[in-house]
This record gives structure tokens, C-alpha cells and sequence, in this order.
DNA sequence: ATAATTCGGATAAAAAATATCCGTAAAAAG
DNA sequence: CTTTTTACGGATATTTTTTATCCGAATTAT
């Protein structure tokens, strides 16, 4: 049971393109750069990013990635689920209609005892995600970085970002 | 993000020794075959059931598996963590240290908001399995049989049980 | 036109999950 | 004491998923 790395990337690639002025964008190179992580895979997580409509993508030379909404409004489910899928984790193989003493199949419309308690689980760890807004991950991750630090991100962006 | 079938197979497993009579056992390939998992598989999920201490086995000829401890006892992240482990599914690579604007080692001893996040999120996910008893399991499975299918069970695990 | 960049699909490599096998130890039964 | 049965542990094979790369096509600014 494994988050993929992606998710992590595109976390804090999402941190970091929240920090970007109006209207600017950062291309995928420079997203990858900024976190060292390879830049081709890095550009799908993007790619899954404007699919699930979290990030805007503009083409062409000066073209780049932006948040497609305000941070506030991007938590951090909406990430996971636009790299993951929101398939549930638990699959259910429905073994109880297996073997010497199988459940009857009109009584398996709904999932037993196991799967429901998987499920709920599931749904708490999601809620959980959900309740963390991309603004609030910004604020935390510039809280841990002093005046000094956050100066050479800032300069970083306004160098990169067209 | 997904969680082993073994888990599944684990959890099923359980739900049937509760239903044992005391101080009787199933052996490896009862349990499996009551399912039709495959049985090499099934005995490797039963041994890591058993080094969490959560079935008691007994070698030799008439051994096998039964709880080690009452069904209200035993829930299902104590399952869950017996099969997988309990390690975390975020894995935190720390790239906030990487590339040009890295934050300095000594502000990362604590995680960042990011893996924070995650982190609460599985605690979520982990005490709501934690509310799950095997007790409950049972009869939610038991639940959805007709009276003539518990029979069936019943007698199943009287000739099986040694 | 040319250069830069995202997009989408194909593919390759690495890692994890799934599954099997076998030799050993232990316990019961003959 | 020997045989049979069963769990244990390690080694290994297979399949699936994750991670990563590459390339041709589409799009946009200069």
C-alpha cells in the first residue's frame, strides 16, 4: 500500500506555482528543476494535473503551467486523485462467493462487512486530504524557510516563470 | 495506492476462525480452500497473522491456526499491519532540499506540511479500521446468510476444525 | 519560417505484489 | 522409534504496477 512519488511531486510542484505572480506560467522544465526530479516524468504529473483541470497549461513557445484555480480552492485530494485515479485501494474479490459455503449472489449487491469498513476508511483518509487547502500547504512550507530563503524562491520564480 | 489482496484474504480468514469452536483450528489449506485462494499464498499470510501474534498456530499433525486472542479483541489495522506492515504509504523523498532554493537540513527535522498532511490523513484511515472489531466483522458477514447458509457454514468448520 | 513547448502514445526499466516450491522443524499417531 | 502431518522460513519465479524515457504531432510566440 503505496502512494506513488508523483503525488509528492506534484505537491509541491502545485506549492510552488501557487507562489507565481498573476498570469505567469512555469514550464515543465523548470518545475522539475526546482524539486531535481526528472523532468519527463515530472511533465506527465502535469499532464494529469490539466486533465483533472488543477492546472492551466498554455503551449508554444512562453508556455507553461499556472494553477487553474486559487490555491484556496485546490486541496490536497484533488492532487492525489488527478495522479492516482480515485479508484479505491481496497479491491474487493467478492471471495465469499467462492469455495464450499458461497454467499448467495442476490445477496452480495451490496459489500460485505469488509469492504464497507475498507471503504469508510478510505473515505476518512480522503476526507482527511481534503480538508488541506494548497494555500494552507504554502504557507507551511514558506513558514519553515527564513526571510533569506524565501527571497531567493521569490527571485527564483520571477526569473523562470514567462 | 492499493492495498494487497492478502489483506482481504487475511481479513476473510479471521472472520472464519472466529466462528471456530474453542480450542479447535483450522489448518492452512482449510482456510484457503473455504475461499479458494491459492493455498501457498493463503499460509504465507496466516504465518505473518501469526508472528503479529494474532493467531496461535501448532505444528505437526492436527495443527493449524485458531485466534489468539477473543474476535472483540482483534480489528482490522491490527490485520492490515500484519500483513503490510505498518509502514507509511507517503513516502517523503525530502525534495524541498533539492535543487537551486533548498531549505536547510537543520529546519527539515520536522516533516513538511506536504508529508504532515499525509501523514494525519493515514492516522485517519488507520484509526477508522482500528474501530473495527473482528467481532463485528463476523456478524455483519453472518448477517447477510440465511439461516439455512450459517448452517452450511456451521457444519463446514465442525468437519474441518481439529 | 523557426524555435520552443505541451500533448499523447509507445516503450523500457525497476520495483513491488503475487505465487510457488522445497528443506527443516515439530507434533501426533501408529 | 518411525511415519505422517503440518507449520516455518527462505529461495525463487511470475505478473503487475510504478517509475522513467523517448518521439512525433500540435500549438504558439517571435
Amino acid at each position: 500500500m503505496q502512494i506513488s512519488k508523483g503525488v509528492e511531486w506534484a505537491c509541491h510542484a502545485a506549492a510552488l506555482m501557487a507562489a507565481l505572480p498573476n498570469d505567469k506560467a512555469l514550464k515543465a522544465d523548470s518545475l522539475a528543476r526546482y524539486h531535481e526530479v526528472p523532468a519527463a516524468y515530472m511533465a506527465k504529473q502535469l499532464q494529469a494535473l490539466s486533465k483533472a483541470g488543477l492546472v492551466q497549461s498554455s503551449r508554444g513557445a512562453r508556455g507553461g503551467y499556472r494553477l487553474a484555480k486559487p490555491p484556496a480552492e485546490i486541496n490536497l485530494w484533488d492532487i492525489t486523485a488527478a495522479i492516482e485515479g480515485n479508484k479505491s485501494a481496497f479491491r474487493c474479490m467478492e471471495i465469499r462467493q467462492n469455495g464450499p459455503c458461497p454467499s448467495r449472489k442476490d445477496s452480495c449487491r451490496t459489500p460485505c462487512a469488509i469492504a464497507t469498513s475498507f471503504f469508510d476508511a478510505e473515505t476518512a483518509f480522503r476526507d482527511s486530504l481534503r480538508a488541506v487547502s494548497l494555500m494552507q500547504i504554502t504557507m507551511g512550507v514558506m513558514n519553515i524557510k527564513t526571510p533569506l530563503e524565501i527571497e531567493a524562491v521569490m527571485q527564483w520564480v520571477s526569473d523562470e516563470a514567462v
